[in-house]
DNA sequence: ATAGGCCTGGAC
DNA sequence: GTCCAGGCCTAT
């Protein structure tokens, strides 16, 4: 689920959940999470406390009163549920926070691909990336200037989170859209306008997920016809021109676009 | 650029 | 059963 929008989000809820009482008890229940989050490390967990959560991209930062960070990463599916630390825990539950007020924090993520892992103070676990996709640094300069010279297609171009940090593949899409540009257009012979059209369509798709955190709950096809104008909505008709939605395959994953009002 | 891997669930 | 999935890494 987690692009920036989303991941925005769930921070918000770890915040909540985590600020202001102690860790009291770690489970990791699915031995892919242990690769990065080995049973040592997550005992240390106990007694710590999270005094600041913070994100970057779709990275969550949880800065501990100890000085180290846990650094969590949702990639696919993975998302924060807080309930009460009582019974047993969801099917798709693959790390499981007790707190020491007597609730829980639980990573769900049913495909088990999150990234969970601790890091000693002072060590900045992320990657590099490149400027937030929401923040002013990131604009149609920035964009003609990075991509001088790449003959990739822009929207895998906008996947890169070395260009710009926060966005995924159903917002790479959106923000075409809004821009107009067709998805296949060589990402470095773009003119001054277009990028920053760009830039701005980013920018407005992702604005409007994250005026309504609430809508990533919805589910079904239906929920995604109505929460996007053109992501996984091949075949239905462009809500300015109603032409058909393309769905087109671009580094193997899915691409969605007008091809009449995307050039 | 492409293929494969990591994992599993859901739609068909 | 088969195909697909909102991420990202590595090898070719």
């Amino acid at each position: 689920m987690p692009e920036l929008p989303e991941v925005e989000y769930a921070a918000s809820v770890a915040r909540q959940a985590f600020i202001g009482t102690r860790i009291s008890g770690v489970r990791v229940l699915h031995p892919s999470l242990r690769r990065h989050l080995p049973q040592g490390a997550a005992e240390s967990l106990v007694g710590d406390e999270v005094a600041a959560v913070e994100r970057r991209g779709k990275h969550q930062l949880l800065r501990l009163t100890s000085g180290r960070t846990l650094h969590v990463h949702f990639r696919m599916t993975g998302d924060w549920e807080v309930e009460v630390d009582d019974g047993e825990p969801a099917r798709m539950a693959r790390i499981v926070f007790s707190l020491a007020n007597g609730m829980r924090v639980v990573l769900h993520d049913s495909r088990a691909l999150a990234v969970v892992a601790l890091h000693p103070a002072g060590v900045d676990p992320l990657p590099e990336l490149g400027p937030e996709a929401t923040s002013a640094p990131f604009s149609g300069t920035w964009l003609s200037g990075e991509l001088a010279g790449r003959t990739t297609a822009i929207k895998p171009a906008l996947l890169d989170q070395r260009l710009v940090a926060g966005i995924g593949n159903i917002y790479a899409s959106e923000a075409l859209w809004y821009a107009r540009v067709k998805p296949t257009r060589p990402a470095g012979r773009l003119g001054a306008e277009r990028y920053a059209a760009i830039a701005a369509g980013v920018k407005r798709a992702l604005a409007r997920a994250l005026a309504h955190p609430e809508r990533y709950y919805q589910e079904g096809a239906a929920a995604s016809a109505a929460r996007f104008n053109v992501y996984d909505r091949e075949g239905k008709p462009c809500r300015r021109c109603r032409t058909p939605i393309r769905r087109i395959v671009q580094v193997g994953r899915s691409t969605y676009f007008c091809p009449k009002c995307q050039r």
